[in-house]
DNA sequence: ATCGTCAATCGTCGATTTGCGATAAAGAGG
DNA sequence: CCTCTTTATCGCAAATCGACGATTGACGAT
């Protein structure tokens, strides 16, 4: 925390930014889980198909399982999918409301 | 949910996922861009005065001038923002074309 | 010409991300 | 029971991020 100790007499006087601050957060946090193509693709397979197989996301990406799954669990832990055990099987689908949100979000930037 | 058979589910005869993956990329791109609070911030702050300063930007923030350099170029870099150079000052404006791209990409999501 | 201000860049540090193979856990099925 | 399939997790390595102080370069003002 950089405590600028040089004298700021009449600078600034502004406390108007405290609900960006909380938003802000919330807004970074949706952004990051779609900040990789990878991700992208999870979720727009997601969107298009509404449930998916985890196998299926594998054999759609260029990428190892254990790294398909890793993107999974963020995505998961971010709350934009959610995963269904179906016997030795794991459904995704999108989160809608979470969607939504990061939409909004975004959208009244 | 809509839950596929159980048996093999015939999905993959769509060789559609090529413009996919060129758009995957670039959201991911711009998503990133604001997947960081203080980038978030940086954005609206430019936003909603239309152009700043780029003392004004640190004063606004909680870190350190260097960071807040560091977090300016790679939204520089990312297309979402300019500077103009304004004698011993920098002046940042949004770049309102990329922030469409970047609305219009998550709404199409 | 020299000084002070403003912003970018450098170098460094620790933490995190990304990727992979290997392994473990949980069911389904023979 | 054993085996196969499916997914999650565990290291591990390389790369990148985020933050900072210090320095540099550019410009205006004195």
């Amino acid at each position: 925390m950089a405590k600028k100790k040089t004298a700021k007499p009449e600078c600034d006087a502004r406390p108007v930014s405290l609900p960006d601050d909380a938003t802000a957060e919330e807004l970074a946090q949706l952004a990051w889980a779609v900040a990789h193509p990878a991700r992208v693709r999870i979720v727009r397979l997601l969107i298009s198909r509404e449930a998916c197989v985890c196998g299926e996301i594998v054999a759609e990406l260029p990428l190892a399982q254990s790294t398909v799954s890793q993107h999974l669990k963020i995505l998961k832990e971010s709350g934009m999918i959610q995963g269904e055990i179906d016997g030795p099987k794991v459904c995704y689908c999108i989160n809608a409301s979470k969607l939504d949100a990061l939409k909004k979000l975004i959208a009244n930037l």
